[in-house]
DNA sequence: CGAAAAATTGACTTTTACGTAAAAGAAAGT
DNA sequence: ACTTTCTTTTACGTAAAAGTCAATTTTTCG
């Protein structure tokens, strides 16, 4: 285990920008320790990016992404709180669960294309 | 079946404004026909639409979406086109089954904030 | 130490995907 | 016929998510 990344250690692994990785300290989404003026990024820092991008590549907006990094954070003590978490957890639940079906129904009808793409190369190969 | 829809009653059907119907018209997703200036909706149109929004539920961009929608228009007759199709159809779905495992992973992490927060509640029933 | 490479801040710009408003032509109900 | 409701075009506006540029530090390394 590594102690400290680099801010540009981490844009190469990720392939964004600094001024990526600084938006989103800006937005709060990682706080990343200083020495000086220079950011330190923790493997939990590396980690929570990973999240953030992964919530990107489901068009998730930087809003949306922020709701489920607080999600994360863990439970909080109170009871009124638990549940209001709870409510959320089922929401963004009901959220990828829609992208997922989005995803499989666009996957069959690629799979129909690929047939239709195969049989003409058929009958391309037979001398049409 | 119906013969024409308008551009309002396709957009309660989908929730979307009629700016957005027809900035997708400029984009030259969707080519309704006109009667006079009055655009007509058929249900291959109305299906179009349908699947514009599943790419952009999805995070796709107008451009990406483009990309899809010229796949499914079939495949064309020449080698080559067939051959650079199926290329792209192949990418898609890679990036479709990337977005796919990014769901499952978020899920998961959602199933364990779930079940913090179900084992919390416990401790507070207990009465800790 | 001293130069080169890397990092920082701040300001301004860009792109995408529409929103909004104005002005005017068409449709439909009464 | 008249009013209300739709619809259209044109044009400008805007929010989100960075990109880009410039002017300084700060670090690193020979």
């Amino acid at each position: 285990m590594r102690k400290y990344y680099t801010i540009t250690e981490l844009t190469r692994e990720f392939g964004v920008s600094t001024r990526t990785l600084r938006f989103y300290e800006d937005e709060g989404l990682i706080q990343p320790e200083r020495r000086g003026r220079t950011r330190l990024f923790k493997s939990s820092d590396r980690h929570l990016i990973k999240e953030i991008l992964r919530g990107r590549r489901l068009g998730f907006t930087i809003a949306e992404i922020r709701e489920i990094i607080d999600i994360y954070k863990g439970p909080p003590g109170e009871l009124g709180q638990l549940e209001l978490m709870m409510k959320r957890v089922a929401e963004k639940r009901e959220q990828l669960k829609q992208k997922r079906k989005d995803i499989e129904d666009t996957l069959a009808e690629l799979d129909n294309v690929d047939e239709a793409c195969l049989a003409r190369l058929a009958e391309l190969r037979v001398g049409t």
